[in-house]
DNA sequence: ATAAAATATGACCAACCAGTCATACAGCAG
DNA sequence: CTGCTGTATGACTGGTTGGTCATATTTTAT
């Protein structure tokens, strides 16, 4: 957690001080983004940085929750009333909302789509810690509903495909980001087609 | 590319310096990866290793076309007569053989994932250069010929499927890895999982 | 005005990094 | 034995890293 003097930081500078950290981790990851740039960036010194956090696990934490409370901020306020959704029309929503606030908001989906990629698993819990994977938990709590509405295959693994969702909740808006480009208006066929793909399956439906 | 030099060595010695990088670079990023450290385990001086290679960025590359090499050619062995089978059978061998690969070859298959992973896509484009996404192309020839003999969905983009199911492909092995852990038994129940959510879909066949 | 507490600063440290280079050594040809 | 070629070596360079700390400045309380 950030120090006391941090919160107590006039907001025009704690957003500079942010906003520096935001860049850093959104071009680099952790082991190589550089305390040096974010200070200069922020054009406080060093000292001052160290007044504000522990260490530089301590500014990653933290811009990891922000990224973390601003996305689901802006998913939860987007499928607000979900109670009237059928699970695909849900996760329809939610991976076009992925989308677009990786378009929106493309350095905090940097951050956050680099940490879920993580390939070091301990890295990856020694920074979590408490905060465990919420929006998982989100994710299997939905499917779980799906299938006592029944419109949700009773065979399914819950946690393994709620994992096989979140990534390929992910893979899609980075194919979009890199091999469509950033054409604003066409992304929703291809959210279409990973939905239809995952409801329907990729067996003819003539057979 | 690395220089004569190298492939002059004695086997034992090259052995020695091919498994050193692979070992760094199976616990490190391209960029977190440590020359320093690579020597240290071979057992070679500094000055050495750049007898041997350009720069940190000769090696990586070397040992990522190793890695692409054994795999494949693990994987093109194992479904040797791949005419006969059902695209969903085959995708079950390539999942199937994916995981075993990564247990048998852990280190390999942390390379290969790691990389695949990396979320730089100019770095991606510098170190691959010639060597493009073969991997890919493979799967859409597959897809094209199961469009063309009836068993899959004609409607499906190849292009983004063959995207996904990559992904997907990667997803399932370090679930297993991470979650399921080694009991190098219980693998093909997660493979089974996956590929009857990709063939029938998610939506309860009952309805 | 004075004392105390909070904040700001950048020089500094030890550790590390990728890459270089002058030198030494080995084997081989003549 | 003399050169020559390919190989081996590790001290060294210039740079960067995360983090510290003594000092200075500002703010607050009395």
């Amino acid at each position: 957690m950030p120090k006391p003097t941090f919160f107590n930081l006039p907001e025009e500078k704690r957003i500079r001080v942010v906003d520096a950290a935001i860049d850093e981790f959104a071009n680099n990851s952790f082991q190589t983004a550089g305390v040096n740039r974010i200070v200069d960036n922020a054009g406080i010194a060093k000292g001052s940085f160290y007044q504000y956090f522990n260490d530089k696990e301590d500014v990653f934490r933290y811009i990891l929750e922000v990224t973390g409370e601003r996305k689901l901020k802006y998913l939860t306020e987007m499928v607000a009333n979900l109670e009237k959704y059928d699970f695909f029309d849900l996760m329809k929503e939610l991976f076009a909302g992925g989308i677009r606030f990786a378009m929106e908001n493309p350095k905090l989906a940097a951050i956050g789509n680099r940490f879920i990629k993580e390939t070091d698993p301990l890295f990856k819990e020694k920074i979590l810690g408490e905060m465990a994977p919420k929006s998982n938990l989100f994710l299997e709590q939905m499917m779980e509903k799906g299938i006592a509405k029944g419109e949700l295959d009773p065979h399914l693994d819950v946690r393994f495909s709620a994992y096989l969702l979140t990534n390929i909740s992910i893979s899609i808006s980075e194919y979009y980001q890199f091999h469509v480009g950033d054409d604003y208006q066409h992304f929703l066929p291809y959210v279409d087609k990973a939905l239809a793909m995952l409801k329907h399956g990729m067996k003819n439906p003539q057979t």
